[in-house]
DNA sequence: GCATATCTGGACCGATCGGTACAGACGTCG
DNA sequence: CGACGTCTGTACCGATCGGTCCAGATATGC
């Protein structure tokens, strides 16, 4: 609700943010009571809702936090992209990473199918979110396509939702049969779509 | 918890199930109460507790209808299947489908991320049902495998996986989007690395 | 050092949750 | 028709939920 003006009003919201996309993502939104949050965060319930109207609009500071995440950690590996083994390189760090987190699932992906029908200010922020994810994955791809590496018959951004649904839909599978193979495989058979 | 012994406490138990898979499927397990399946389903909280143990144990019976109207949907196309274009003609109607309810999701997909990880047999239950899924769907690629429409270095069940990946990442960025491009786009990409 | 605004922590509220208890309706035997 | 197991409906319970309220701690400007 009201954004903090001192040192100390950030650190406290930053912390509620914090904990809260810790909890939303492995107990997940509904699961996940407010005095849970505020218990992690060492804060309570009159800084929550100091900075946040309600639950919803801290699930939506919560999206935007994941967002930039996602973004954050994406974009390193992202923007030097310069040939098809980099895409590959993309594409393996993306199973080694599912392979190392427990239980692994796309932070943002959690987040589709618990909050984007009833409400669509999230549904909208978390496609605004993918949106940028997307954009960033097609520069990449557009410099693969102009030396002759990827497609050059679909847009780039066509490509890299190609990608993401293979990368989305690979983890869930994934997620339920208890294996980094379903991810592996979508993976590899959305680069074979997307490259040459 | 007990197996109703008559028409009658059948018919209920039915329409708690049937209830219970509508509202959990498009308000969320989490955010439906019980009350609302027992006035959905015309029924009180004795029979509710009279057929299920407690709610993790209806979300299971859930599970399994779930997985038994998909697998019945499926089969009638995934039997007949005997050549690449009758491929192409499942993925768009998976497309139509998509685009004819509101909102379109998978009736399995939707649950995985809201009870996978934390309870097990819930995992395993749905597990179970895109294992029979996947193997309908083998069954029918090892045909088109057979006349060498398609590729033929891997197992069916590995090609069947890529294409129920692609389908479930694609309704998920389909979701969130609002829109069936990304699922076409997956489909259409999925198809291109598991034919020919 | 006083006034003012920001920030903090927790007691508290009504509503709703999952789950229990129980009294009675129903159906089917002898 | 009476007895018995199945089935039904609802009143009710403690716990927990999201959210309110407020008194006091903390900092900043004059």
């Amino acid at each position: 609700m009201t954004a903090p003006s001192t040192d100390r009003g950030r650190s406290s919201r930053g912390r509620i943010v914090d904990a809260a996309c810790e909890l939303f993502y492995d107990r997940g939104v509904a699961a996940t009571g407010l005095s849970e949050v505020t218990a992690a965060s060492q804060t309570g319930k009159g800084q929550l809702y100091h900075y946040f109207r309600d639950k919803p609009d801290l699930v939506l500071a919560v999206v935007h936090a994941q967002v930039d995440r996602t973004l954050q950690l994406q974009q390193g590996i992202l923007e030097q992209m310069t040939d098809a083994q980099d895409l590959r390189v993309w594409a393996e760090d993306a199973v080694r990473a599912h392979n190392a987190g427990r239980p692994a699932r796309c932070p943002l992906g959690a987040l589709v199918t618990e909050v984007a029908d009833h409400d669509d200010a999230l549904r909208q922020a978390l496609d605004g979110g993918f949106a940028r994810w997307r954009s960033a994955l097609a520069v990449g791809i557009a410099r693969l396509q102009r030396q002759g590496t990827a497609r050059g018959d679909c847009d780039p951004h066509d490509l890299a939702e190609i990608l993401l649904c293979a990368y989305e839909g690979g983890v869930l599978m994934s997620e339920v049969r208890g294996t980094t193979r379903p991810l592996q495989l979508a993976l590899d058979a959305a680069l074979l779509a997307v490259l040459v």
